[in-house]
DNA sequence: CATAATATCTGACTTAAGTCAGATATCGAA
DNA sequence: TTCGATATCTGACTTAAGTCAGATATTATG
């Protein structure tokens, strides 16, 4: 009915009519937008003046005066940094976490309100999720974590819980042969997430063995994050960690139904090869020499 | 990982700062925002100066120097309203359906661009109609159609398209009792669908026989709109329009696989009658005394 | 130590946006 | 025809936001 041009429009006008209804709470409290902005992008735990020009994209001179209005306010001190004076680092006093916890109050009452209209929270959530990796897709990070951490096991339960919606008989975690999280650690091996705007969207485990060759494990993207090259992005980051620990094999093995992680693996220089390991689940297996 | 208020608030953190960078046509060619947003309001069909301070919330005052200063451009004409001397009517030049075109590629452009950037483009543009359809449910409207006119097939299409997805042996229009679109429109019926700025969402057709009973068919709501009531708005759509016609009883036939329609029939005061048709796809009958 | 680079700040601007009190013209109804 | 209501316009403001050229202090580098 609508093209597909038509559609992403329709959102764009959705979005852009409703949002200044989408967080008000940037208004309201009798605070021009701009100094707001500061006060709540301190308050979210970034004190470097130059990270916070960068990330509000506010010219040096604004933000100097923003953050003097705030410290007139008696909501911020600022004062310098430790290891380098010309630097300069922005804290909330106690009223201005009062105030900061104000607009926190209001932004989730918002937010709130708008899942409670909604009698199906989670498909409206799912959506927002796709939507909001889709556009902040350059502001995902891939980065280096503990495979024990709260971060990882998440991702992992989310793998097992999609391998056993995809598999036909089910995915059963104990029946697989379930890597050790140390291999998957320095120095043996490494683990990754891909983290956009706090929530995990992916991750991918390099699983050493201490010798030459190695194993990928566990390469997992949300579905709210598919189609946005981040299974690319995790497998890249697995292969420079794999050659940075001197590993000249990767192997691999997969389930035919996980379709998208086969195209990857063939677009990306790996080859099939015979059977390695006697685990139930993967029926394909594939090698790359780095 | 997050709950569900962060992740709401997560989208709309991803959509306020890439707001600017979701459709940035109306910047860029060297004009205000407020001249830009008015130019293509115009060029979008919004001719009544009250109208157009209505859509875009603008104070007289600024409404009447942005109107004029787009006069000096050269890009529109306002002239009386024929009927009411007071009003005036706004108008592009020549010049000015160039300009407004210029803001329409661009526009048009980037949200191709977004979308190639996507390798799974269906399911971006499904989770944005969702968001958008969520957002901007207070402005959707139910609208009276031709039961044979192309918003109406298009619901229709999609309607046995889901059919055929949900039923186990799938679904066949050729095969079910198909309502003649005379009997779902005026004297005898007539057809409903929602309307979400351009896109229809959902329809619902009430099948008269010229007699006191009548049926309700085809009730559909497009997934991206389910959860926001609009099944209930088109089925009172169709119960008023039943009660216009004289119709003292209301029946339909549904499928138990169709768990949320028989949900909406239970709550909203239908009884489950015995079979009244020979059709092979339903095997749920309601009937609703008006 | 001199000098360039860096981080922040200050002062002097411009522009956009919005507000508000009337002015002007026209309309609708008594 | 008169008068209140309505639609738009004008002039005189305020505020927020952003720009830009230096000033100042500190750090890094040869």
């Amino acid at each position: 009915m609508l093209d597909p041009v038509s559609r992403v429009r329709r959102f764009n006008r959705a979005v852009t009519s409703e949002v200044g209804a989408l967080d008000t709470s940037f208004l309201g409290r009798g605070r021009p937008l701009g100094a707001a902005r500061v006060l709540n992008a301190i308050g979210h735990g970034r004190s470097d003046v130059a990270e916070l020009r960068d990330y509000l994209a506010l010219d040096s001179g604004l933000m100097s005066r923003l953050l003097r209005s705030l410290e007139e306010e008696g909501l911020v001190t600022t004062k310098p940094h430790p290891d380098d004076a010309r630097r300069r680092l922005a804290k909330l006093t106690a009223a201005g976490r009062r105030e900061f916890e104000a607009y926190e109050t209001l932004s989730n009452a918002q937010a709130q309100a708008m899942l409670a209209r909604h009698s199906q929270p989670e498909a409206l959530l799912a959506a927002m999720d796709m939507v909001a990796a889709a556009l902040g897709r350059n502001r995902i990070s891939i980065a280096e974590v503990d495979a024990r951490g709260e971060q990882a096991r998440y991702c992992l339960g989310e793998y097992y819980g999609e391998l056993s919606r995809r598999f036909e008989r089910g995915f059963d975690v104990a029946r697989s042969r379930d890597p050790d999280a140390v291999d998957m650690m320095a120095p043996r091996g490494a683990f990754f997430i891909a983290l956009s705007d706090g929530l995990p969207l992916g991750c991918v485990g390099l699983k050493g063995t201490g010798g030459a060759v190695a194993e990928i494990k566990r390469l997992w993207v949300a579905p709210a994050a598919r189609g946005i090259g981040l299974g690319r992005r995790l497998m890249d980051a697995a292969e420079d960690a794999a050659r940075k620990l001197s590993i000249k094999i990767l192997r691999l093995d997969t389930n035919s139904v996980l379709s998208e992680a086969r195209q990857l693996y063939r677009r990306t220089g790996w080859t099939e090869i015979d059977r390695f390991n006697d685990d139930p689940y993967p029926d394909l297996f594939f090698e790359k020499r780095l």
